[in-house]
DNA sequence: TCATATTGGGCAATTATATTGCATTAAATA
DNA sequence: TATTTAATGCAATATAATTGCCCAATATGA
């Protein structure tokens, strides 16, 4: 069964574009807020963001903490090889690393020397060196990990491009 | 100068804990249901959660759109290696990327073969060559750039893990 | 153990905001 | 230009957030 509606693009306007990228960066503002910016009274702006997430286009809307007030100091970047690209394999890894809460983003990409790519938090090094041995190693497959560490965020952002959409 | 409380760690208890593991999952609860949820009263919900804003440990609150609705359908991991280590080339190259809504995230990392992590989102292949023809290539002092396409997201998910609080 | 202080929670009134129906306006079509 | 269609704004209603105040639980110190 192939999902059908998942690709359909939809007809965004300058004002539903205003929206979103309000919305992108402040998903806290009040309708009425939005209202304002986007240059509409509220109950159409209520309409057009209630549209928008029946569309799916809107898909939720999360809350960002600090990572280091909270003692996540250690940001990992990892990248993974497996011995075989069997879809067996693949299934496997992908069910355990989706149940390690450290694990942000583990993204299946192109290229000759990873399979996978994952971005995981934790307090420090003491603990990413358990989670790598504890963890990631112990998985059947896992035939290549190289590890990087982020020095700095220079970008850290949800909002995608709303430039193209014109 | 230095910043004082970037990293002041603050005492979470249980209840505080709970807010923020159901706030990173869904931040457009009601205050209400989210009170319901952590086993407490509104107001005493709805003050913790301004606390923990004021505390710095909720940054913000924003809303996540369906890339592939919005015709991004592509998403590339690019690392870049810069040809000197000197701060001059490093501020240069992290003032330009920031400039480019493609980026959604850039890190400067440790390793031998790449400074840079970016993660940048684009319509299709052909703008993705034109961002790296036009942008990247461009900035001065990049002299390796190695592009890996995301194939599956397998994970996409800002929560941070909350279990190391304990 | 008991008195006292301090912190946090719950209730209820108030204020702000979201939501809906309906008339109106603007835009699209022929 | 007449007609249809879609979207907007206003106003009334329903929900939710916010605040002040009192009470309960926990911590503190004799």
């Amino acid at each position: 069964m192939i999902a059908t509606n998942d690709k359909a693009l939809a007809r965004i306007d300058k004002i539903d574009r205003k929206i979103l990228e309000q919305l992108q960066k402040n998903g806290s503002l009040t309708n009425q807020q939005l209202a304002e910016k986007v240059g509409l009274s509220a109950s159409p702006c209520l309409r057009r963001v209630r549209t928008l997430e029946e569309a799916g286009i809107i898909v939720r809307t999360v809350t960002i903490l600090d990572h280091k007030k909270l003692g996540l100091a250690l940001t990992a970047i990892i990248l993974i090889g497996m011995d075989r690209h069997t879809p067996e394999r693949f299934a496997a890894f992908e069910e355990q690393v989706a149940a390690f809460p450290e694990v942000q983003e583990c993204y299946l990409i192109t290229g000759q020397s990873a399979d996978y790519m994952l971005k995981v938090v934790v307090p420090d090094m003491d603990h990413y060196h358990q989670f790598l041995l504890n963890r990631i190693t112990r998985i059947q497959g896992v035939s290549g990990v190289h590890s990087s560490f982020v020095l700095r965020r220079v970008i850290d952002s949800t909002a995608l491009p709303l430039g193209y959409l014109s």
